[in-house]
DNA sequence: GACATGGGTGTTACTTTATAACACCCAGTC
DNA sequence: GACTGGGTGTTATAAAGTAACACCCATGTC
C-alpha cells in the first residue's frame, strides 16, 4: 500500500461497506463492533487484540477488557471484515467484503504493511495441490513475508 | 499420512538425516535439541512447545524451563529440521531437510496431521503473484486447513 | 597447566496473547 | 409486564513466548 494515500477514505469506505454488508445479513454491527472495525483499519498494518485494547482505553477513556475486544474480532472475522495474519497474532482489516475471501496477504517485513491479494492463480494453484493428495480444502492460508515495493526503492 | 506406517522408521531417519546434515554443516545437534527433535517427531501432528516440555518432564524426568524447548526449537528451525505452524503455535518434522523449503503445509482439521508439500505450482503461483506487485518474497507461508484423505473415506 | 573465549544450558521472573465462568443489561416479542 | 436471547462487563486464569543473568564446559592460546 502506498505510503501516500487519502487513508481516511479507506477507513471511511470501510465503515460503509461494513454498515451495507451488516444490514444486508441482519448481522448486528453494534456501535463496539464498528469501533474496533475503524480501530483496526487504522492502518493498513496488521494490529494486535491488545493494541487495539490501548486504543480504545486511550482514545476513548473506556478502560475495556481484552474479551471485549477478542468478541468483537471474532464477530468481524466471521462476517468477513476482517483478516487475522496467523503468523503475527494480529487484525487487519478486509480490503474486498463480501467477495470470496481465500486470504491471501503480502506482508512487509519494513513497513509491517499487509497487502491483501486474491491471486486466482495463487488459489488454483493450491486446489490442484492439494487435489492431487486427495486433501479437501477448508481455509487456505497465505503469508508472504518480504518486502514491499516503496521499501525496496527507498532501502532503509 | 496414512495412519498405518511405521512411524519409528519415521523418528529414525529423520535423526539419522539430522545428524548428518549437521555434522556436514558443523553445527552442533546436542543431546538436548537431538532429544527435542525426537519428541518433536513423536507423530505427524504438530506439537506446541509446551507439550513437548511436559514430554521432557514427564518421560525423561527433567523438569526443564520453557527457554530450554525455545531455544532448541529455534536452532531446529534454523537448521530447517523442523517447521513452525504458525496457525498452531506448534512445531512439526520437516519431511525433506537440506533441500529447499518453501514451507507448505496441508492440515487436517480431523486428525491433525501436518503434511508438508513443496508443490512448485503454488511455489510458481505466489512468485508470480508477488513479483506482479513488486513485492519481494522472502519467507512464503502457505497452511491449509482441510480434511486429509484418509479422515474423509472415514467420515467421524 | 593456567587462562581467556564463546556457545550451550539452567534459573527466575516477566510479558504477550487468549479463554473460561458468570452476572448484567437491554431490545424485541408474546 | 414477563420472557428470551444476544451483547457486554467483570474477574480470574490459561497458553505462548521472552528477558536478564549466572553457570558450565569444550576449545584454543599462552
Ligand atoms: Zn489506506
Ligand atoms: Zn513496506
Ligand atoms: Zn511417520
Ligand atoms: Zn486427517
Amino acid at each position: 500500500m502506498s505510503a501516500l494515500h487519502d487513508h481516511t477514505h479507506c477507513i471511511a469506505d470501510a465503515l460503509t461497506r461494513a454498515d451495507a454488508l451488516c444490514a444486508e445479513r441482519g448481522a448486528r454491527l453494534t456501535a463496539l463492533r464498528r469501533r474496533v472495525l475503524e480501530l483496526v483499519w487504522s492502518s493498513h498494518r496488521p494490529r494486535g487484540a491488545y493494541a487495539i485494547l490501548e486504543d480504545l482505553s486511550q482514545q476513548d477513556g473506556k478502560a475495556a477488557a481484552p474479551l471485549t475486544v477478542y468478541r468483537a474480532l471474532e464477530f468481524l472475522v466471521e462476517q468477513g471484515l476482517v483478516h487475522r495474519i496467523e503468523s503475527l497474532n494480529a487484525y487487519v482489516g478486509c480490503a474486498a467484503p463480501g467477495d470470496v475471501h481465500s486470504g491471501q496477504f503480502l506482508v512487509c517485513e519494513a513497513c509491517g504493511d499487509a497487502a491483501e491479494i486474491d491471486d486466482p492463480g495463487v488459489g488454483a494453484a493450491i486446489d490442484a495441490a492439494a487435489a492431487g493428495r486427495g486433501f479437501r480444502v477448508q481455509r487456505p492460508t497465505v503469508e508472504v513475508r518480504g518486502l514491499c515495493k516503496s521499501c525496496q526503492e527507498k532501502p532503509r
